[in-house]
DNA sequence: TAGCTTCTCCTAACACGATTAGGAATCGTC
DNA sequence: GACGATTCCTAATCGTGTTAGGAGAAGCTA
């Protein structure tokens, strides 16, 4: 009945299993779909058959619920490490974040589904996968409020706009740059509208830091 | 072996049958979401059992094609309907077709799913179940051309700006209008943007034709 | 009217999903 | 060395979409 009957290494070993069940799952959802995703083919990847998968979690929605906390996890983190080097400039700032999240959310069809998208049907994602993303959020609203922006509107106007634009380059042209090329007009269109200070400085400085040739 | 061996009002009949099952197949999903229909229920709405769906349809997906079909004939249709009610002045023309979709897409998550975002799994309409969607943005570039917008990017801006509120209003606030409450705010934005004049005669013209009290 | 074809519906059955029940092996711990 | 938990298995259930094959009605042709 005691749950601490499991030695510590035996816990580790399960944890270990338990991704290699997500990592399979990232797998099959990246190659045939997000939607697609059987147990069948989860467990086959793994080693074992579908039934014994639910020795590591309660169904296959718990999965996805896991596969979501792991997606905004990984944001959180790429956003953390990123953090550092988010200019100054309040204009350059939002460039920045905007690019960062739409190069993330482009990057993998299955994860910004299960992220961004209602794909699963009946899914929704348990409070506890959720935290990561109240985090992402919630540093965005102190990034955007060390810029100046602290309206609530002015945020969800700002999340739309890249939300959008995002969805729009997934579906209409995937693996290209459409979309990708109106990131930083639709930024400046937003920065001009909260009338935030312009660069006159130069049009090229450090928005340009990890974007490549676009 | 020659089609034509039905009589005219058997076609009809025929007909008939075909919009009461794809009727019934609106029904259940307004009710239990778009993903969640399933053939069994959508034929007993219609007195039948599933396997005879199959006389009049050659797939689920082929229902969905359908309906489809239907949602962006219906967006076409109300669009051609208002067309005359457009304004003439620029910013409020803008307004207006924000306001026309937005308020088009929140009504129906149903329609609006399958619609505008990919919630079934290997669902894609058919060429010609695309075809009113075609129409209906042909028709908004004529519409943005007699304004002045004639370039692909400021319409692809436009289109994203306007989809993005629409897919955070329901993602977020469903039934609410946080994100309804951005639009006016988003198109002058966009509008500033493209440099379009501005109307200094005053701020509430003819751009509330439609819209009550927001 | 008889015979035929066609159309539309039916019941059975299949394949393949997720999930549950119940048992065998493994492996620490007493 | 026996116990208990853990982790895997096979077998079976239930709900999907879909196919096979047949029954009955209704039209057209003689």
């Amino acid at each position: 009945m005691l749950g601490e009957a499991t030695t510590s290494w035996q816990a580790k070993r399960r944890e270990g299993t338990r991704q290699e069940i997500l990592s399979a799952a990232w797998a099959v959802a990246r190659q045939h779909g997000l939607a697609a995703l059987t147990l069948r083919e989860v467990a086959a990847r793994v080693g074992m058959r579908a039934p014994s998968l639910y020795s590591h979690f309660d169904s296959k929605h718990a999965i996805y619920d896991a596969m979501f906390e792991q997606a905004w996890s990984e944001y959180e983190e790429l956003a953390r490490e990123s953090d550092a080097t988010v200019p100054a400039e309040p204009r350059a700032a939002l460039r920045y974040l905007a690019w960062r999240f739409f190069d993330f959310s482009v990057a993998d069809l299955a994860r910004h589904q299960l992220m961004n998208v209602r794909t699963i049907p009946d899914f929704t994602p348990s409070a506890g996968s959720y935290a990561p993303a109240v985090r992402v959020l919630d540093a965005l609203h102190v990034r955007l409020a060390a810029i100046g922006i602290t309206d609530g509107a002015d945020i969800d106007l700002f999340v739309a706009l890249v939300g959008g634009l995002i969805d729009h380059q997934w579906a209409n042209d995937p693996g290209g740059t459409r979309w990708a090329r109106l990131i930083d007009r639709a930024v400046d269109m937003y920065a001009d509208a909260l009338h935030l200070p312009r660069s006159d400085i130069s049009s090229s400085d450090e928005s340009a830091t990890d974007q490549e040739e676009r």
